[in-house]
DNA sequence: TTCTTCTATCGGTCCAAGACGATGAATACC
DNA sequence: GGTATTCATCGTCTTGGACCGATAGAAGAA
């Protein structure tokens, strides 16, 4: 059900944890697929390029978003099967956390 | 569909970007409602109290537990109706992301 | 009252994250 | 070739997070 480490859920959980990366994925959703190059989300929001790289760069390690080298420019998008096995990752937490089993802390702990 | 802005998605997100906080969310849910207090959580972690109570702190903030005075010590319990709230906020912005429109990031900029 | 237990908070240290400007590499264009 | 554009990366600075020990206050026990 939980496919997925605590390690790696809060990595992502920590990319997602700031407004600007959250803009920048409805930027990139909004743009559609494979189009939309970093000069078009740096147009989007008050910050400077470097600035919007490094974010870009951290969406890109807890891989949320693929980069897609086009000539001068890079491309990005959306990496929609890892946000599904976020999605499902989440649930899995959200339903061990409200129906409980006794032994899964047990093994959560073994894990850390 | 999203109910929640931003930046309180971001909020919870970086509440829970922490392996060590999503340990005591599991504690709490493996101990059952109302009857985990802090030692009990302490117990289950390599850390020093002060640093537990930092991460529960955390946790109170972002309103994913909730605290109940008993007598010298005090218990915890997840907050149900905020995991729900939270998990319909993520499936809105996981819904969002896949099924882009495009208007939906010119709202999302003006809130920022 | 005095002692113990529980736990929040304070102060300090250390490291990571966020922001910026500057630089440099790669490609496209003239 | 020379120039412009795009963008990742580097160096620096400031801020915030994670961790600890110490402290203090509240409630129960002796």
């Amino acid at each position: 059900m939980n496919t997925l480490p605590d390690d790696d859920i809060a990595n992502v959980m920590r990319a997602l944890g700031h407004p600007v990366r959250l803009s920048i994925l409805r930027i990139l959703a909004a743009q559609g697929a494979s189009d939309c190059c970093c000069t078009d989300v740096i147009q989007c929001l008050p910050l400077a390029q470097s600035t919007v790289s490094q974010h870009i760069k951290v969406l890109l390690d807890a891989g949320l978003v693929e980069r897609h080298p086009k000539g001068t420019r890079n491309c990005y998008a959306l990496r929609g099967d890892r946000l599904a096995e976020i999605g499902a990752a989440w649930s899995g937490l959200i339903t061990g956390l409200t129906n409980p089993q006794p032994a899964q802390y047990a093994a959560q702990k073994e894990l850390s």
